[in-house]
DNA sequence: TTGTATGCGTTATCAG
DNA sequence: CTGATAACGCATACAA
């Protein structure tokens, strides 16, 4: 039979409400007493029943976070673990506890949410990556649920989020490749509506105007999913009208497919840059050199995030920048 | 503000105590009131307390699941992410939530169980991988409190545990090599006090004596640790005495590193297989042929084999065998 | 078939 | 500084 907090009362010789008062280590107590209940608190073994606190409270201490569940998922969800990881570790810290569902689709999604936040079981939520146009952002908007997103939203006011500088983070790769001597370099990406990708082009746009590269159409290609199919199908677009001497890829999986037809057509003289790191980024023939996104500071922070406001009730920081970190591997050193 | 069950008996002219019946579809309520009751839940959208309910029931439906530390290991952790995912989706049909906790070492993970059980948050545990003498285990299993491993534990009588045929998958495996005229096959794993690599190496001994090949000490090597690195040095150490016409790992990352060697020294004539078939195996030089242990499938099947412990309180199953599959690509067809 | 009263284990309010 | 007492939102034994 679980120990409650009338039993450590009754051994310590004290009320109940004494003992609740010594847990929360509250200033109006004696230390004289608070000494004897931790005793008995020691002898009994007591723990205190989380739910029954949640429900005193009407806070959880619980966190919901729903994973999105895409087909480009598969190979790249290193990322997804990581940021788990880096969002149980500061969790873990302030004695919170994480719990997680995977959505199949975007209905699936907001279903999910709107159980979390019905059932009163959870206290904020975490979302994954950022959508345009994103109908579970704007459903927590309505609701004013206490949310973070990992990934910068479109309309990123009041809300809270954590994600890289992508901008920057792509300027100043094309300023190293530029440094190295780079003339004529070329864009990959996928998805035109995400955010990510439009602050990645953008930085690979103004960064190649700032340093006199002119962009036209040609120089870049846009495709529609992030697979290394579609790397492939890009990059042939891309070499029919152009010869860099350098290519961004927006992600490392489209990076693989940019790779892969450099191999066939034996074309050595191309540098390739991709983003994520993925862990098949350094397995790649050549190795690939890409950005770390930092997936775990990530996670790390948008719990952080949350958890201070939820703790604050009122916080004046409502965004992190992440580090990113480019690891230069054969493809471009 | 939350409307609770008061309101909606208001709103339904009835007592709290119908409108909770109502909920749990009791059969002692006239169709008549449940309509009733039914509709003003809809009206006033209410969603009954999964805090307050757990604490009535002494039932949380909230599943915990502890990761080890080797998840750090970014490179095998699609296995850990697939198990996840699985977890979730019989949890999900269920409504039942899952947390998870990541732990630094084997104290931590202690330290995360005694937690999960003694705040009384969790109905029950999942751990992923089970070591040999598993103080977790032990600890569980003394405790009395419900849980289930992925991975057959040492001393698996009156637990819970869901595994892969680990010895008939690598005795099929050798047969098949053997089929195709391989007469001298070797093994490479690591951690030889898993269990896991304790049943594969069993596999493979007892296959190979039933069909005649003499297995020595110089046919295989048993590393410290899972990852590519090993799997070079292993295959170094092998082929210092020894010249196979076919090397088994244990998991892909030492297929990984087998490679490397075989690619280096312009080694043609090996036949390689793997274990987990990782989304890297097929990326490899060659592509990699590999054991798929159906992860999802285990993580799947852990929470079923968990909550259904839970809800029949007393089941004849207590322990799952999921199938394996090889997946030949060019390293072995 | 339905309602009343009580308990689940804490915390918070209000006295003393 | 400490102790009753009443919530928190729901479930259930017992009555009616």
């Amino acid at each position: 039979m679980k120990v409650t907090i009338k039993e450590v009362a009754r051994e310590a010789n004290v009320s109940p409400s004494t003992v609740s008062r010594v847990i929360s280590d509250s200033s109006q107590i004696s230390e004289e007493t608070k000494e004897r209940v931790r005793d008995a608190i020691k002898r009994l073994k007591y723990k205190p029943n989380a739910i029954a606190r949640s429900l005193a409270n009407r806070k959880s201490r619980i966190l919901g976070v729903v994973l999105p569940n895409e087909a480009q998922d598969l190979i790249t969800n290193t990322f997804f673990i990581q940021a788990m990881k880096g969002m149980s570790k500061y969790a873990q810290n302030k004695r919170y506890y994480i719990t997680y569902a995977f959505s199949e689709d975007e209905k699936a999604e907001l279903e999910y949410i709107n159980n979390f936040i019905t059932s009163n079981l959870v206290d904020g939520i975490c979302l994954l990556r950022a959508r345009t146009d994103d109908r579970s952002i704007k459903y927590l908007k309505e609701t004013q649920f206490p949310f973070v997103v990992i990934g910068r939203p479109e309309e990123s006011e009041n809300l809270l989020w954590v994600d890289n500088d992508n901008f920057q983070a792509t300027y100043n790769l094309v300023n190293e490749l530029v440094k190295k001597g780079h003339k004529c370099i070329s864009f990959l990406g996928a998805k035109k509506d995400w955010n990510v990708t439009k602050d990645r082009f953008k930085g690979f746009k103004v960064a190649c105007e700032i340093n006199g590269i002119s962009i036209q159409d040609k120089n870049f290609v846009i495709m529609d999913d992030f697979n290394e199919q579609e790397g492939i199908n890009g990059t042939i677009k891309l070499l029919e009208n152009i010869t860099p001497t350098a290519i961004i890829a927006e992600d490392d999986v489209l990076a693989f497919g940019i790779l892969k037809v450099l191999n066939e057509r034996k074309i050595k003289n191309i540098d390739v840059v991709g983003f994520n790191n993925s862990p098949l980024a350094e397995l790649q023939i050549p190795p690939l050199s890409s950005v770390d996104i930092n997936s775990e500071e990530l996670g790390y922070h948008a719990t952080k995030i949350l958890i201070d406001f939820l703790e604050n009730d009122y916080t004046s920081i409502n965004h992190y920048i992440i580090d990113t970190k480019l690891v230069k591997r054969e493809s471009f050193k």
